[in-house]
DNA sequence: GTGAAAGCGCTAACAG
DNA sequence: CTGTTAGCGCTTTCAC
C-alpha cells in the first residue's frame, strides 16, 4: 500500500514527528535535516494521507463548490463551466482539491448537513442565484467558512459578485442614447426571486428615471431565463409596440429574437435588442447579439482567493468584492452596423 | 463541536459499535435497537466524520471526476456541463460525493499521484480525450478503481463511451444519401491524437467506401475542435471544390460555416455541411446543423454506476458499454428544407 | 531541534 | 445481538 509518515522517517533515519514537520513547514527543524527529509519524500512520491490529516489537525485542503441547480437551466450557457473552471484553476495553484456539490433541491437539506458536519471540507464556495438561499442561510448559520459568488440582500457575508444593477443600467441607458432614438424601452425580466433577475430590473428602472421616462408596466414582464421564456414573454410584450428590449439574459434574448422574426418584425430596425451573460451564441446571432460580458472565471478564482484566506486567518471581517462587467457592442443594439460582420 | 459516533451512543444507552453498526447497515442488530438509534441519529442530525471513517476503513463514498483539459478548449460547450451533471446526479442518488479534478498540464503529475495515493477518494471516473493519455495509463498501472468515458487504443478498461465511428459513418453516408446527390464529400477532423478524432475520420472513411468513393487527401484536412480550427480548416479545403464535408465538432462547422460564407458560396446549396457535438449553437446557426447527439448526461450517469460496482464488488472484470448517439436532421445537409423553421 | 506519546472519530475483529 | 479493544496515519503537546 501508500507509504506512511512512518516509512518516511525510518527511510531518513529520524521520528515520525520530524517528518511531519518538514511536511508543514515547522520552523524548528534543522536545515540539513529538512532538506534530507525533503528529498527522500520527493524520491519516494510519498503523498500523506488526507484523511488522517484532516483527524488529528481539521484541516483538509479542500474546499467545496455549492452550485444550487434550482433556478433555470444553468447548464444551457458555460456560465457553469468557466466558473467552475475557475476555482478549480486558483485551487490547483494552491495545491488545494474541490469538491462539487450540484444542490439538487430533493438532495439539498442532506447536502447541507453534510457539508457542515462531516468534515470533507474547509470552506466552501456558494453560487447561489435566489435572493434568500436556504443554503446561504444554512451555511451563515453554521461556523463553516464560505463565500457567496454573489449577492445576498441583507447579511453582510464574504462575496464576490459583479454590480448587476449598474450593469443592467448601463446596458439599458447604451439602448437610450442609441440613433435612432428609442422612446419605448421594454425589459424580459429574470426570476425575481432571483437575486441577478431582481437587480436587473432595478438597473432597467433606474436607466428610464434617467432619461424621464414613464415605467409603463406592459412594457415590463418576467421571464425565467430560459430560451423559451424569453419567446413567451417577448410575445406578451409585442402589443405594447416595444421599439427596444433588454432581455436579463442571453438565452431570453433568443427567445426574443424568434418572437420579433415570428411576428414580422425586423431588428435592430424595429426593435432594438441587449442581453445579459455574452454566451457563446450571442456573436452567432444575426444580429449579433449586444450584451454585458461577465467575468465569471475570474469570479471563481476571486472567491477561492477569498475563502482560503478566511480559513487561514479566522480573523476577518465579511468583504465583498464587486468585480467589473463590460458591454459588449454588436450589432443588435442598431448603433453599430458596422459590427454586422462580427467575428 | 459536531457531534460524534460516542454522543449518539450515549445517548441511545448502546456502544458505539452498535451504532456503528447500525449506520452501515449491519444485521446483526436487534430491530428495536437500530430503529432507536436511528431515531436518535435522525433528530440529532448526526454525520459521520469522513474523514475517521476513511481510516478506519479504507472507504469514502467519495469518487473523483478527472477532465483533463489539455485538448481544445472544452468549457466552450456544455460537454462538459452535462458530464458533471450526470456524474453528480447520480452520486448525490447514491450518496458519493464527487471530488473534481481538471488536469491542467502543469499540474497534472501532482494531481495523478494525489488522486492515486493520499486517499480522497474510492474510485474514480475519468474523462479522457487523448489516445495515449497519461492519466488512463497511471490509472491502470495503480489500484485505484477507475472507468473511464471514452475508450482506450489497446487496454482492455471499464468504460462507457458512443460509437464513435459508426456515428461519423452514420452521418456521412446521409450527406451522401441526400438529394442532390453529393460527390466530392471532404471532411474537417479533430485532432488525430485524441480518440474521437481519430475514430470520427475511421467513420468518414467507411462512409467514402460505402459509396465507391475515393479518398482523396484534398478532401480531409485536420481541425483542433475549435471554431478558429475549423474556419481555416475549411479555407484549406475550398480549392479542392467539396460539395459537401463533415465536421467532427460542431464548433468546426460553425467555422466552417463561416469559411463558406466568406468565400461566397451557399449552404446547403453548393456546400452541405454536417457536424458532430450538438451544442446549443447548432439549432441556432442559419441553416440549423445537422449534427449527431450524444447522450452526454448519460455517459455521466453510467460511469458512476459501474464505478460504485467496481468498487463494491471487486471481481468484476473490465466492461465497455456503448451508448447511442442520434442524427438530428436540421437543414445544413439540404435534405431537410422544412426544419429551416427548426424549433 | 527532536522524539515519545496521546489522541482525532471511526470500523472491525474478537469475545461473550 | 452487543460491548471491548486495537488500530487507521497523522498532528501536536510535552519532555528532553
Amino acid at each position: 500500500m501508500a507509504l506512511t509518515l512512518e516509512d518516511i522517517a525510518r527511510i531518513s533515519g529520524v521520528s515520525r514527528s520530524t517528518v511531519s514537520r518538514v511536511i508543514n513547514g515547522d520552523e524548528r527543524v534543522r536545515e540539513e535535516t529538512r532538506r534530507r527529509v525533503l528529498d527522500i519524500i520527493e524520491q519516494q512520491n510519498f503523498q500523506p494521507n488526507i484523511a488522517a490529516r484532516r483527524l488529528a489537525a481539521g484541516r483538509t485542503n479542500v474546499i467545496g463548490l455549492v452550485v444550487p441547480t434550482r433556478v433555470g437551466n444553468i447548464f444551457n450557457d458555460p456560465y457553469f463551466s468557466r466558473l467552475i473552471q475557475g476555482v478549480s484553476a486558483e485551487c490547483n495553484a494552491r495545491e488545494f482539491s474541490v469538491m462539487l456539490w450540484l444542490a439538487e433541491p430533493e438532495y439539498e437539506r442532506r447536502m447541507i448537513h453534510q457539508i457542515i458536519h462531516n468534515g470533507m471540507v474547509d470552506g466552501v464556495v456558494v453560487s447561489s442565484t435566489l435572493v434568500d438561499d436556504p443554503i446561504v442561510n444554512s451555511l451563515s448559520a453554521s461556523s463553516m467558512p464560505f463565500v457567496l459568488i454573489g449577492r445576498h440582500p441583507t447579511l453582510k457575508l464574504n462575496s464576490v459578485d459583479i454590480d448587476n444593477i449598474q450593469a443592467a443600467q448601463k446596458a439599458c441607458v447604451h439602448l437610450l442614447s442609441c440613433r435612432p432614438q428609442r422612446q419605448r424601452l421594454a425589459t424580459i425580466t429574470g426570476p425575481q426571486n432571483t437575486m441577478a433577475g431582481h437587480d436587473r430590473l432595478i438597473g432597467f428602472q433606474l436607466a428610464l428615471q434617467e432619461f424621464g421616462l414613464p415605467d409603463d408596466p406592459d412594457l415590463t414582464t418576467e421571464g425565467d431565463f430560459s430560451e423559451f421564456g424569453g419567446y413567451s414573454a417577448m410575445q406578451r410584450l409585442l402589443p405594447a409596440r416595444p421599439d427596444a428590449v433588454f432581455a436579463a439574459s442571453d438565452n431570453m434574448a433568443v427567445g426574443a429574437y424568434r418572437a420579433i422574426r415570428d411576428s414580422g418584425l425586423k431588428i435592430p430596425q424595429d426593435i432594438a435588442v441587449v442581453g445579459f451573460d455574452d454566451i457563446a451564441v450571442a456573436a452567432q446571432l444575426d444580429p449579433p447579439l449586444t450584451t454585458i460580458h461577465q467575468p465569471v472565471r475570474h469570479m471563481g478564482t476571486g472567491a477561492v482567493e477569498m475563502l482560503i484566506q478566511v480559513i487561514q486567518h479566522t480573523e476577518t471581517q465579511p468583504r465583498q468584492i464587486t468585480l467589473r462587467s463590460e458591454l459588449i457592442i454588436r450589432a443588435s443594439c442598431g448603433c453599430n452596423p458596422s459590427s454586422k460582420a462580427d467575428k
